[in-house]
RNA sequence: GGAUGGGUUCCCGAGUGGCCAAAGGGAGCAGACUGUAAAUCUGCCAGCGCAGCUUUCGGUGGUUCGAAUCCACCCCCAUCCA
């Protein structure tokens, strides 16, 4: 099956340019191809998820991705998709970013003997002399047509600095100069970017008289039109440290009904076959059907391990046996106890509640389990006695657990 | 640079001297019903050792017994003019 077949059956593709000869180019030769990533946060979220599952598929149909860091571009700011400016980040947090990056994506991509590429455009960004960067490449842009792009149209009604205005222009040299240190022919990412790669695509035709192209992905939204990936504490992070596996997997073992079948054909490599099948379970079928959509995706993200550990300590939380092990765990020493041990002190520290406020709220809406009994009494105290060695189990509402193992 | 209109709690958005931790909606959380789903109904939704107190309405000062509300200066945003 043609790659981007396969992308389009599994629900990636949004828009590609000059299809039928992207068809062409991408049976007649390993394809250079490059999707670019904002060292703009520590971690790389959700949002990068479809991107980077997108260049897994490539790269096994024998295609050679580069991920762009734009430690350049991100000094400037996309205006795509934003209504204010953005805020601009110093050198050193975006550096410290980019080597986070670097080793996430080394999870998902095979980056030995050349198989996959990463490359950071202030290497050339950062050098550029300003006259003959206008002299070579601005000439070639009309600002007729970029203000007529989607990009930039919502922001020439709110204002638009002359700094962003210039990133269409930057992103299109990116490709360029791929191109040109790389021979990479085709650049891939979020539908937001759409025009900015055009521009590229559109600056190589025009400079090196070569064929370039532009494919940009869906996002994934849920039933209700939102972009998933949104957590009750915010985004949904590729990093243990920043989003442990157990909840990643929760996540998806969370998600809508109706949002099952389009997420297991993203978020997992099972064969389309096997995704269908899923697909149209229904009743108790369909909640085996995410616990292995939450299985795979947990699995790519986290590695098979930690995905199985968060497996078991889901079937130990909401289907009784199984083991306790890798249940979400808070260490409590014996001194903290003692300096304060109200139930409500407990819930707060463990990470179930983001305030003693909120605790004290959720136990008298009876939203508290201590153990096996509901907790009734906002000034309930607890003593050494009430923790087990294996620890006492405390619950908020149905689906949140915290494990609380006493240290003495 | 000038004129005008604005900046309110996660978001939208009311409030224009005390009855304001601030209407209403959305999001979120919880309870009931379920299948760790959706829909629906109900409650909660700044913090605190919580019948009381503390912090909050762009910033800093001021008027007042009392300010999100009035005054001064400043910062930022939008629209029009230059």
């Amino acid at each position: 099956m043609h790659i981007l077949d396969t992308l389009k059956e599994r629900g990636f593709i949004a828009q590609v340019t000059y299809e039928e000869e992207l068809y062409r180019q991408l049976e007649r030769e390993s394809t250079v191809f490059y999707v670019g990533f904002d060292p703009t946060a520590p971690s790389l979220h959700f949002g990068h998820f479809i991107p980077i599952l997108a260049m897994a598929h490539m790269q096994r149909a024998g295609h050679v991705p580069i991920a762009l860091v734009g430690g350049g571009t991100a000094q400037v700011g996309d205006p795509s998709g934003k209504t204010e400016l953005r805020r601009m980040m110093d050198q050193k947090t975006l550096f410290d970013n980019q080597e986070k990056i670097r080793e996430q994506l080394s999870r998902f991509l095979d980056f030995s003997g050349g198989r996959a590429l990463m490359d950071n455009n202030a290497d050339w960004l950062g050098e550029l002399n300003y006259l003959s960067f206008i002299r070579e490449i601005g000439a070639h842009f009309s600002v007729n047509r970029m203000i007529t792009a989607e990009c930039y149209r919502q922001r020439m009604e709110r204002g638009l600095t002359f700094l962003e205005f210039n990133y269409m222009v930057m992103q299109a040299y990116d490709f360029l100069e791929l191109y040109r240190r790389r021979g990479c022919r085709l650049q891939m990412g979020g539908d937001d970017q759409w025009s900015n790669m055009l521009a590229g695509a559109d600056l190589i035709r025009r400079k090196e008289g070569e064929a370039a192209f532009a494919c940009t992905f869906n996002l994934l939204l849920n039933s209700e039109g939102q972009k998933m990936g949104k957590t009750e504490r915010g985004a949904l992070w590729l990093d243990a440290g920043m989003c442990p596996p157990y909840e990643f997997y929760q996540y998806w073992r969370n998600i809508a009904d109706s949002d099952l079948p389009k997420t297991l054909a993203m978020l997992t490599f099972l064969p389309m076959d096997e995704v269908r099948r899923l697909s149209a379970m229904e009743g108790a079928g369909i909640n085996e059907a995410k616990s292995v959509l939450a299985f795979e995706a947990t699995r790519l993200v986290h590695g098979e391990e930690e995905a199985l550990k968060a497996q078991q300590a889901s079937a130990a939380l909401f289907s009784g046996g199984g083991s306790m092990d890798d249940v979400p765990t808070y260490t409590l020493t014996l001194a903290q106890l003692k300096e304060d041990s109200r139930l409500t002190t407990l819930l707060f520290l463990c990470g179930l509640c983001q305030s003693r406020s909120q605790a004290r709220k959720m136990v008298e809406q009876g939203a508290v389990l201590v153990g096996e009994t509901k907790a009734g009494d906002t000034e309930a105290r607890l003593s050494e006695a009430d923790f087990p060695t294996e620890g006492l189990l405390l619950r908020r509402g149905k689906k949140n657990f915290c494990r609380v193992m006493l240290t003495r």
